[in-house]
DNA sequence: GGACAAAATTGAACGTCGTACAATTTTCTA
DNA sequence: TAGAAAATTGTACGACGTTCAATTTTGTCC
């Protein structure tokens, strides 16, 4: 059974010839998951069992220093299993990001105080990723340039982080309560604010003294009051 | 600025130990130039023979297709020195768009009407950079992937585009005259709008119907004026 | 012009990444 | 229980990018 037909790939780029994606039903902020069969159990165990490995010789010996075939040996697992879930070795920066978000973002979601209104979560939610941020500074760097180095494909599913329907929701809402432009297509809107998110996350990364909770802060201010003046001229 | 604490590179990584770096005097929107011994001119000389080698490669069979060997063997050159003006495949495409930039923007910059204003100049700016990334489509991905790559040292002069002066100087002028909010330092609002525009061009490449000069519209729009509503809520 | 230092080039060897593929084993389905 | 689908294995391979010592070119100073 040489490689696969290929149809769509379920936690990296392997295919388990499932269903042809009949628009999933789950809409919650949060994403949905794949299906419960062993054979996925199993496949999410591994994984799994993978990136606990890579991490702790992440840890151990840096990122940098260690290499696939190490993670292979160290997981006891042969080479071609390792690329078979994650195809490069920031995907596995990838997969635990995403993890630790799609764990963490559900509550933060649930317990943004509706009476704040969308400036207000969106200012609230930013200030508690900043605390998850500095957290996986070490990460974020591998973790942004393989996110932004995928501008063709990419979209799929398992390649998002879960911060675009937060803010697709968040910002879907102020708009239907009137308190965002609906000048603005609400896609647009989300990707321009997950990109800035990004490029202040860059940006902090760059500048040693910065407190990452300013930055979002002025941030957020330049995405909904903008930087021109009323007057002037 | 805190990252180098060896001397600037000339071309790319190879450092000609000179000069400390006393603050570069020339502060003109596109840059300054490097020495003019024999030696800088050959380096130059030989760094544009292969990045022309390369890119007539690159149009014969495709970026991927080539090597950096067959670039090295094209140019008659040793493999070593292909990789000492250039580290990285990247650094060539890098190097042709800068080079074309260079040329390219100091006209563009100064045709730009005074009595359109900050907001009005960007625009035009904006335009006109489109007709030039819809011609350079192929190798934009490649540019952008390597740009944002660059996380932690990077901003050695060599890797700036000319872009984020262009901005930094219209964006100090509509502060100047008050048509841009002040309460915001200006590097911050450069680095903002290039790294919007870079997300304009990614959400671009990615939606084949979509109108570079349309998107950019929307961006500087929601960088002007954000999409926050008066009222609401 | 000649000597000497700095820089560029060369060529080859090396480690790593990521791919390809055929063989084997495990899991699902009927 | 048999056969299809998928995961795993191991190996081989092309390409990237690094390293380094030897050589050549270039600039500088006497």
């Amino acid at each position: 059974m040489p490689a696969a037909p290929r149809s769509t790939p379920p936690t990296s780029h392997r295919t388990p010839a499932a269903t042809p994606d009949p628009t999933q039903p789950s809409e919650s902020p949060t994403g949905g998951a794949d299906p419960d069969d062993r054979r996925s159990r199993k496949r999410r165990q591994t994984a799994e069992h993978l990136v606990r490995t890579a991490f702790a010789l992440f840890a151990e010996h840096g990122y940098a220093q260690v290499t696939m075939e190490q993670i292979a040996a160290a997981a006891d697992v042969a080479k071609g299993t390792l690329y078979n879930h994650f195809p490069v070795k920031e995907a596995l920066v990838r997969a635990r990001m995403h993890a630790e978000l799609a764990e963490a973002l559900p509550r933060l979601f649930a317990g943004l105080p509706p009476e704040l209104g969308c400036a207000g979560r969106l200012r609230a939610f930013l200030h508690a990723t900043a605390a998850y941020s500095e957290q996986a500074r070490d990460y974020l760097p591998h973790y942004i340039a393989y996110r932004l180095g995928q501008p063709l494909d990419a979209r799929g599913a398992e390649n998002r982080s879960g911060l675009d329907r937060v803010y697709a929701r968040l910002l879907a809402d102020g708009q239907a309560h009137g308190e965002i432009s609906a000048d603005f297509p609400a896609d647009l809107l989300a990707d321009t604010l997950q990109f800035m998110h990004l490029g202040t996350l860059l940006r902090w990364l760059e500048t040693p003294g910065l407190a990452l909770a300013d930055a979002f802060d002025a941030m957020l201010d330049l995405f909904l009051h903008g930087c021109a003046t009323g007057g002037g001229r």
